[in-house]
DNA sequence: TTGATAACAAACACTTTGTTCTCTTTTATT
DNA sequence: AATAAAAGAGAACAAAGTGTTTGTTATCAA
């Protein structure tokens, strides 16, 4: 791909991320964005066809190394299948967003953390539901399945919500054995 | 009050609800809400400051009722104090919801959704918090209890959502039973 | 080197916002 | 019933944002 578009995808993006640390999506600004990226106006509708555009594209770039590098861990632990296994897979996300690539951890302190939060937690959606269907579990069977995917997927995403708003006082370890508490019960 | 800022008051609310039953909160202007509620611009920005203002008033409006007669509920039963209670605390807020005082059951199906549902939660959360100052719980003292509460009104929340973008084919008391089942063995 | 592609700036028609003004209607009080 | 106070209507406004078009310049890949 030419090096001007990525340039200037790399620098919309970067003006964008700049931007939602100091305010709220909603009031953030096509003009606002352009000037911070130092971009002419047509390019940036040349990229993206509105700000909701730019929202998802880098919702994608981000979780989907997150969730990608995610779904290679399951392939050799189940989600908590092995016990007190050290590596469950929500422990590695844990990990990941502690690490804090790309700044996510920024976007997901913002104000609108919650925007962020959706795409994630869709995402872990798959990949728990994935998880279910290639692992027999307990009892329960009166519970659909459907329900105990959303269950755990919301409550993780509700989970990290809490521990971002809360500075992130505790460490990953810590945060996914609080988790394996309230949901290996019912696994 | 004058009954006539109760009249335009009731009348924007009305139209901002029936706006949100079409199109997301986003895409809703001021003009709209003001030309479906046939009030004159300066009557809108007398009464409320912006639109954000607007949403603001109607949640606390719509949730203050909710919550307040869950309390009430609360003071006879607990949570899920009494085993089997078929009154639990949260079977009342379903049944409440599917009730559908005040069309709040199309706000919670709109596309902005998610934006009442974090005001549901703010009240859920204090609800449940004085219920465990009241209540004593079982043994996982080495949980914070700020993670449990912050748990059960996250995973409550994210269970209706999942019940009405389903089309809420549950029961009340069916969906009750599948989150107590969730959330008893924490408790 | 050259043709294609991307970026740019400026201008555009348009919408939305929030405010200000004047005038009319409704209300509560006496 | 008369009246002062409060609330609403309607028009007009500047300011800011949106998304598109046009013509020009810079950069890339081959």
């Amino acid at each position: 791909m030419d090096r001007r578009q990525q340039k200037t995808r790399t620098a919309i993006f970067a003006a964008f991320s700049a931007l939602l640390a100091a305010k709220s999506y909603s009031k953030i600004t096509v003009q606002e964005i352009i000037d911070t990226a130092n971009v002419g106006r047509t390019t940036f509708y040349a990229h993206f066809e509105a700000k909701d555009d730019l929202l998802k594209a880098l919702c994608e770039e981000l979780f989907g190394h997150i969730i990608s590098s995610a779904v290679d861990c399951t392939h050799t632990h189940g989600l908590y299948s092995d016990g007190n296994a050290p590596e469950s897979v929500f422990c590695h996300l844990l990990q990941h967003l502690q690490e804090n690539e790309n700044n996510i951890l920024e976007l997901l302190s913002c104000e609108s953390s919650e925007l962020f939060l959706r795409y994630f937690k869709n995402s872990l959606n798959d990949l728990i539901q994935n998880q279910f269907v290639n692992q027999n579990r307990k009892n329960n069977t009166d519970i659909p399945q459907d329900f105990l995917v959303n269950h755990i997927s919301g409550s993780f995403v509700e989970m990290v919500l809490w521990w971002i708003k809360g500075r992130m006082k505790q460490t990953p370890a810590e945060l996914d054995r609080y988790f394996q508490s309230v949901i290996e019960p019912i696994l």
